[in-house]
DNA sequence: GCATGATCATGC
DNA sequence: GCATGATCATGC
């Protein structure tokens, strides 16, 4: 049995209350509550989520939609978020958290403290549930709730995306606002394409509905967070997962977060990776096929082994990869991504939720290195490159339609079977649309399984084509 | 020359 | 044992 009542005006007493959600449904826990209810009572007549549920029949209020928290005493705002499972059992983040419908017209006159989305965020008591496709929101179990705080240096990054997102509007540029425009915060689509656009205040443009929202890279260190506190009391107001920081916050203060990161890879401007592996003492072979890469997450940061755990990297999901320009100024080689995980194309219900749009709404970081032709007897037949630029990059809403169709392919591809080299119409190079399908595997002997037939099949990636990478380049040298 | 399939060294 | 961040090695 959970605690049978709450204090409104007291953060700790609600989520507490919350807590008697946990491994169960809503119909569960409102029967606990009141014996007599009629669980079918439990739904909405038109739109609504779990949510709104949750806030009417488990907490006894009527939901709003006012600016304020849902306890505006209490200052906390209550969230209900899905999770999934994967193969493993393992509960993973579903998607983005969708905080406050973003105005244009209205948002621009607010400054970040003044906004609705901050005064209704800053404290939220989120509440994680697994979802089950068909299945009533009634009916879905409950998995963990915890108490969270946007505080410190989040809220330090948070409003300089918040910033961001504003002067994109007041630039007149709100049809052109992307998720991979900043790092915590995201101004992400909402509604379906057409018949959502808005008008927006410094342009004539019709602009697609968006909302703040925390990135789905930002709520998987919660969920961690979750995980690994005591369950009983999971609040981050005074533990919190910043051991492995690139950039501390009062540096924030001054400075954005990307120039910071800049200014850091920039002092090595000119050097070759054998140079920067000696100054660092590392040990680094020409054969190693990762060797930039790992001279840059070297200079980025001197305390971590895996750069991948640092905090920003994790809750912003920034995706780092260097490039080789050769002396004729093309590309040779294009730029995998992680594999393709093909029963996700199975399960996501939307397009917006899937693992190729994180990936390229993802905030990038490119750092260049030019070939240098330069005669020098340590290089013998080894080509020499060497660092050249930075750049902070995000797929603009153009290509993301073209993404969109390369996964209906894969899409189409995986729901008809045709995973094998002999049947698939994958995107190759030679179509010349920016993406494409290629293996990338330790060897051909390894495979995945097709999720509709069992069949062992090739393992393949998301790859970027090598020209469509220096459009890329070429842009930001203009 | 370059598209495509195949693979490498590392680290956890 | 496998993901990662890539490049290598064919063959047309």
């Amino acid at each position: 049995m959970g605690i049978t009542q709450y204090d409104t005006k007291d953060a700790t007493s609600i989520f507490a209350y919350s807590k008697g959600l946990l491994h169960k449904s809503l119909a569960e826990a409102v029967k606990e509550i009141n014996p007599l209810i009629d669980v079918n009572e439990i739904d909405f007549k038109g739109k609504g989520g779990l949510g709104q549920l949750v806030e009417k029949f488990y907490y006894g209020y009527e939901p709003n939609s006012s600016p304020l928290p849902d306890f505006p005493e209490a200052g906390v705002e209550l969230k209900t978020t899905p999770l999934k499972k994967d193969a493993k059992e393992n509960y993973l983040i579903k998607e983005r958290l969708v905080c406050d419908m973003i105005d244009f017209c209205e948002i621009v006159k607010y400054s970040f403290e003044e906004s609705p989305f901050y005064k209704k965020s800053l404290l939220m008591l989120i509440i994680f549930y697994l979802h089950v496709k068909g299945k009533p929101l009634r009916d879905l179990e409950f998995i963990y709730s915890v108490l969270w705080v946007l505080k410190d240096k989040d809220l330090v990054i948070i409003k300089h995306d918040y910033e961001v997102i504003i002067n994109k509007i007041k630039q007149g540029k709100a049809h052109e606002l992307s998720e991979g425009d900043t790092m915590y915060l995201a101004a992400c689509r909402k509604g379906q394409k057409d018949d959502s656009l808005r008008e927006q205040p410094f342009s004539s443009v019709k602009a697609p509905r968006r909302a703040f929202s925390l990135k789905p890279a930002y709520m998987r260190t919660i969920l961690d967070f979750v995980k690994n506190s005591n369950s009983d009391m999971a609040t981050n107001t005074d533990v919190d997962i910043r051991c492995l920081e690139l950039v501390n916050k009062e540096d924030l203060k001054n400075e954005s977060f990307e120039n910071i990161l800049t200014d850091r890879i920039l002092k090595f401007k000119n050097w070759d990776y054998k140079q920067i592996a000696r100054y660092f003492n590392m040990q680094i072979t020409s054969q190693e096929k990762s060797k930039y890469a790992r001279v840059v997450k070297r200079i980025l940061s001197d305390k971590l082994n895996n750069f991948e755990d640092a905090e920003e990297i994790r809750k912003a999901g920034i995706i780092v990869k260097t490039i080789r320009v050769k002396s004729n100024g093309h590309i040779k080689e294009s730029m995998s991504f992680e594999n393709i995980n093909y029963n996700e194309f199975l399960e996501v219900d939307d397009w917006l939720n899937s693992r190729w749009y994180e990936i390229i709404t993802s905030r990038f970081m490119f750092v260049v290195f030019k070939e240098d032709e330069t005669p020098s007897s340590e290089w013998k037949d080894e080509k020499r490159f060497v660092l050249d630029t930075v750049l902070f990059w995000t797929m603009p809403e153009k290509d993301i339609q073209t993404a969109e169709q390369y996964w209906n392919n894969i899409k189409e591809n995986v729901i008809s079977d045709t995973l094998e080299d002999s049947d698939n119409t994958f995107w190759t190079l030679a179509d010349n649309k920016f993406f494409h399908v290629r293996p990338k595997a330790q060897n051909m002997f390894q495979k995945c399984l097709s999720p509709v037939s069992g069949k062992s099949v090739p393992k393949k990636a998301y790859w970027f084509n090598n020209k469509y990478i220096e459009t890329i380049i070429g842009k930001s040298s203009n």
